[in-house]
RNA sequence: GCCCGCAUAGUCUAGUGGCCCAGGACGUCACCCUUUCAAGGUGAAGAUCGCGGGUUCGAAUCCCGCUGCGGGUACCA
C-alpha cells in the first residue's frame, strides 16, 4: 500500500511538473549526547535521498530543551556525521572538537541554531493567539499532572490537560500576563474532526481531532517546543521533505493542524523506522554500544557502519548487501524503504566490518585505519618502520573484524619475549606429550638456526622432513613452534610468520618455549 | 487504559494475484581446502508467509476481524 501511495506521488509531480523544485531536507538533532545510531540510521536515509535527488542538506541544532542541553554534544555529534562521511550543505559548523559553540554558520536560512531564534517563536505564537489558533494557559505542573491522571483513569479523550483555559475571557488573559504570571502557549485543535496527512512511505495516515490534546507550543521559559519550532523553522528554511524517525508519526496531525494555522504549505512528510535492541525494545544505552563513537572505538569501520545502517529498512534488490556511499547515492529512494522496525544485528555489522577490512580496503587504507590502535597499545611509536607495521597488518588482515582488535592480534610481533601456557604448548589435539614436545622444540630450533627463515620454502621442505625424522606428523611439529613463536594457537601461516619474526627472533623463542617447558616440568615432577 | 504504526526462518531482507509447496544475507551445523585460526568453496537444518474469515479459477501478495509486537501518551526531542 505504501508503495502505492508513493508511485502515486511520483507521478503526479511528474505530470504537473513540481518534481523540479529542488529538494531541501534537514537533520535536526538535539545537542543532548553523542550521535546515536538510530539517528544516524535517520540521517543517512535523509542523507541519501537529497543527495540521490541533487537537493540541498541543512543541519539545524534543536537546542530548545535547555534542561537537557550536554556540552560538547554539539561538536560529538558533528564528529559522528563527518566521520561517517555524511556532509551538510547549510548550517552549523564547528571548526574544533574543543569548542562547543559553533564557529558560524552558512547558508541563507539562519540562524540554524533554534536558541538564536526565540524571537520568531515568539512572535509566532502571539500570531497563533491572535488569529484565535492558541491561546495562553496558566495551569500549574500540579494541576495539569492531576488532571492528565484523573482523564486518563476515566478514559476522557483528550487523555491529557483538559482545556481548561481555552476559553478564559480577553481582558482576563491581559491582566494575568501584565501581573507577570507564568504561562504557555497551547494549540487550540479543533474539537472535531478527522486530521490526516500521506505519509511517503507508509501512506495516508488519518486520526480523529478529538483524540488530540491541546499541546504546548511555547514553554514558560519562553523556549518553543519541538512542534512549533520544528514547523515554524522547517517553513522558514523552505524544507520540502521531512525524512525523521517513526516515533514522531503520533505528534504529525499536530503539525499539520500548524501548518493550516499558518495557512503555509507542508513538507512531503515520511517516518523512517526505528532500530530496535534484542528485546524488541527502541534501541539505547541499555543495549549496549550505541553511539556512533563507541562503534568507532570498538574498531568499525566507517564504510562499514554506514552500509550496514542503510540495508536497515532499505534494499535493492533480493541479493545485493554491499554498497560503496556512490552507489547507494546513485540507487536509494523511498519507494524501497520498509516500514517495521528492525533489531539491529551487531553479529552482522562485525561481519559486514570484516568485509570491508578483508576483501574491500587495500592494505594500506588497513595498515592507516590500524595504526591509531596499535599506537595507542604502545605498540607502535615514530621509530617503528612503517614497512613492518604494513607486513605485520598484511598477514592479520584477513582475520581482522575489528579494528581495535588488532593490538591484541599482533602482540607477539610487537613484544620482545611472548608468554606460554602448558595447554597450548603441549597440544592435546595434536596428541602431543610434555616429553614430544621438548624433543620438536630442540630439534625446530636447532633446524631453524640452520636454515633461512626467510626462504619459505625452503624452511617448509626442512621442517617437513624433520617430522619425518622424528615419526610424526608435520601439524605435530608446526604447533609447537607455532606456540613457541607467538604464545598462541591461533596466528598466520607458519612461515610467513617466521618471515616477518626473522631468524634471530624465532630461534630465541624457541629457546626460550623449550627452557620454560622444561621448567614446569621440573616443578610438577619435583 | 487510550491513540497511532508494524507483522515473510533466531536476525536483516526479496516478493506489489499465477514464474514462490517462498529467493538472498548474517548466525548455526557439516564437509572441502589445510600446519593452526581465519578467509574461501560446497551443502544442510531453519518460514503451516502471525491467526481466522472472505474476494478470486488462483493470495505471502487484495479486503475485514483478531492477536502479537512496537511507538506515543511531558512546559523532552
Amino acid at each position: 500500500m505504501a508503495r502505492q501511495v508513493c508511485r502515486a506521488g511520483k507521478g503526479t509531480r511528474t505530470m504537473t511538473g513540481e518534481m523540479t523544485k529542488p529538494i531541501r531536507t534537514r537533520f535536526a538533532p538535539s545537542p543532548t549526547g553523542d550521535l546515536h545510531v538510530g539517528s544516524a540510521h535517520t540521517t543517512l536515509f535523509n542523507w541519501l535521498f537529497t543527495r540521490h535527488h541533487g537537493g540541498t542538506v541543512v543541519l539545524r541544532i534543536e537546542d530548545t530543551d535547555r534542561k537537557r542541553l550536554v556540552e560538547r554534544s554539539l561538536g560529538s555529534i558533528t564528529d559522528g556525521l563527518t566521520w561517517l562521511g555524511l556532509d551538510w550543505d547549510e548550517g552549523i559548523e564547528i571548526d574544533e572538537q574543543a569548542n562547543p559553540l559553533p564557529d558560524r554558520e552558512r547558508g541563507d536560512y539562519g540562524p540554524y541554531m533554534q536558541s538564536e531564534r526565540q524571537e520568531l517563536y515568539r512572535q509566532s505564537a502571539e500570531w497563533l493567539v491572535e488569529h484565535g489558533h492558541a491561546y495562553y494557559c496558566f495551569c500549574s505542573p500540579e494541576r495539569l499532572a492531576q488532571v492528565r491522571q484523573e482523564r486518563q483513569a476515566k478514559n476522557i479523550l483528550p487523555s491529557g490537560y483538559d482545556r481548561h483555559c481555552r476559553d478564559l475571557a480577553p481582558e482576563d488573559v491581559q491582566r494575568r500576563l501584565a501581573a507577570g504570571e507564568g504561562a504557555v502557549v497551547r494549540l487550540k485543535v479543533p474539537l472535531e474532526g478527522v486530521i490526516s496527512f500521506t505519509d511517503l512511505v507508509r501512506g495516508e495516515i488519518a486520526v480523529d481531532a478529538r483524540t488530540l490534546e491541546d499541546a504546548v507550543l511555547l514553554k514558560s521559559d519562553g523556549f518553543p517546543t519541538y512542534h512549533l519550532a520544528n514547523v515554524v523553522d522547517d517553513h522558514l528554511m523552505a524544507i520540502t521533505h521531512i525524512l525523521r524517525a517513526e516515533e514522531w508519526i503520533p505528534t504529525a496531525p499536530l503539525h499539520v493542524l500548524l501548518y493550516r494555522a499558518f495557512d503555509w504549505e507542508m513538507p512531503q512528510i515520511a517516518h523512517m523506522v526505528l532500530l530496535l535492541g534484542t528485546d524488541r525494545k527502541k534501541l539505547s544505552k541499555r543495549h549496549g554500544s550505541t553511539s556512533v563513537q563507541e562503534f568507532r572505538a570498538n574498531g568499525i569501520i566507517p564504510e562499514a557502519l554506514l552500509n550496514y545502517l542503510a540495508i536497515i529498512g532499505w534494499s535493492w534488490d533480493d541479493k545485493t548487501e554491499i554498497f560503496s556511499k556512490e552507489e547507494l547515492i546513485e540507487k536509494f529512494d523511498l519507494d524501497r524503504v520498509k516500514a517495521s522496525s528492525a533489531i539491529f544485528d551487531h553479529q552482522k555489522l562485525e561481519w559486514m566490518n570484516g568485509q570491508y577490512i578483508n576483501h574491500i580496503l587495500t592494505l594500506d587504507e588497513v595498515t592507516a585505519r590500524a595504526l591509531p590502535y596499535l599506537r595507542e597499545a604502545g605498540f607502535v611509536t615514530d621509530d617503528t618502520s612503517p614497512d613492518y607495521v604494513k607486513t605485520v597488518v598484511a598477514l592479520e588482515k584477513e582475520r581482522i573484524k575489528r579494528l581495535s582488535e588488532v593490538p591484541e592480534m599482533t602482540a607477539y610481533f610487537f613484544t620482545p619475549t611472548v608468554e606460554y601456557t602448558i595447554d597450548a604448548l603441549v597440544s592435546k589435539k595434536q596428541k602431543l606429550t610434555p616429553e614430544l614436545t621438548l624433543r620438536v622444540l630442540a630439534a625446530t630450533r636447532d633446524a631453524v638456526a640452520g636454515g633461512d627463515v626467510a626462504d619459505l620454502a625452503g624452511m617448509e621442505t626442512r621442517l617437513r622432513g624433520l617430522a619425518d625424522e622424528l615419526g610424526l606428523k608435520a601439524g605435530q611439529v608446526f604447533m609447537p613452534i607455532r606456540v613457541a613463536l607467538s604464545g598462541r594457537t591461533a596466528t598466520p601461516g607458519l612461515f610467513e610468520m617466521m618471515h616477518v619474526l626473522g631468524q634471530e627472533t624465532c630461534v630465541a623463542r624457541l629457546g626460550a618455549a623449550h627452557e620454560w617447558l622444561q621448567e614446569q616440568g621440573a616443578v610438577t615432577a619435583g
